[in-house]
DNA sequence: CTCATAGATTAGAATCATTCTAATCTGTTG
DNA sequence: CAACAGATTAGAATGATTCTAATCTATGAG
């Protein structure tokens, strides 16, 4: 049934109206180089969430924000999908996990040296920029230990 | 029933045997008193509890391994009241929560200023002494916050 | 292009830490 | 020794996350 290119890319869409892919032409190109570079098959559900998180500007993102966020957009992905999604991009370097409240995890679309500021009464992240504080004295870690990276968290509150 | 004194403080004791209370005295007295300081009835469960947490040197607990820890010495708490005894310290102020796994909430005797390694590999806190690492320029916050309080994290794995 | 297949998605069940409920118990005070 | 506010607890509930196993799809031969 599928008799030429545009056919095949409305199937290739699968459940999607394709509104979201027409509405970011460029993010989904980058998407897909980004998908490309860490041998992540380029699906529907990667792409659009590739899309959705690599818009240029650092995001801080729960598995149940992003799944509302495409699911808004009018993407059908499954809530497993997305944690998948964001695991797997965390393992390729794509994101960073940011633990800050034992509730729930935060992924980070800013995978450069940097701090955060965690707002506790709404949940949210905002970034500090890495060369904006200084960790000085850090001492050697017991033997067998190597540091893995340190954390800074500025916890703040409604004044 | 209760006929004297040696008779009432065994009544008093509840089902332990006694063996905890017996083997940590002064642990108990201490326990006592800072319970009293903090207006939190002095239970058989608190107690014993604040015995096996305050005993002089630092520690950092979940709840699970709090529980395991009261249950092999013996004594019988339920885990919920492990949950509410943990969350009332942290609420008196003589225990701090420490947020370093999305997995679960550790709780450190030791609320003075003063930051972590985590082993990611074992799940066990380190103490850094407060004055050993220095944050210096922490920005300002966003407008109508204030900061609560700044947490360094040294992630540390097997060399 | 067609097909085979490794890899991906998904609904729904399972897990696990934590919290809640509401029944029972106990420390305190008069 | 009451009376009762506060504490404990078994077991159910919750909520985030992971798992299962069935179905789908991207890909790279042929
Ligand atoms: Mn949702
Ligand atoms: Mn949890
Ligand atoms: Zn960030
Ligand atoms: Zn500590």
């Amino acid at each position: 049934m599928v008799r030429n290119m545009r056919e095949a890319a409305r199937h290739a869409m699968g459940r999607t109206s394709g509104r979201a892919a027409e509405r970011d032409p460029q993010g989904q190109a980058a998407a897909q180089a980004r998908l490309k570079a860490s041998g992540l098959r380029p699906t529907r559900q990667r792409l659009e969430l590739a899309g959705l998180l690599f818009q240029g500007h650092d995001r801080h993102v729960t598995a149940e924000s992003l799944h509302d966020e495409v699911t808004r957009a009018g993407v059908k992905v499954s809530l497993a999908t997305v944690y998948n999604t964001l695991h797997q991009f965390t393992g390729a370097g794509l994101l960073r996990q940011v633990v800050v409240d034992a509730s729930r995890s935060y992924f980070d679309t800013n995978v450069h040296d940097h701090q955060h500021f965690f707002h506790e009464d709404e949940g949210r992240l905002i970034d500090i920029p890495g060369e904006t504080i200084a960790v000085t004295n850090v001492p050697t870690p017991p033997d067998g230990l190597a540091v893995d990276r340190v954390d800074v968290v500025v916890r703040v509150k409604r004044a």
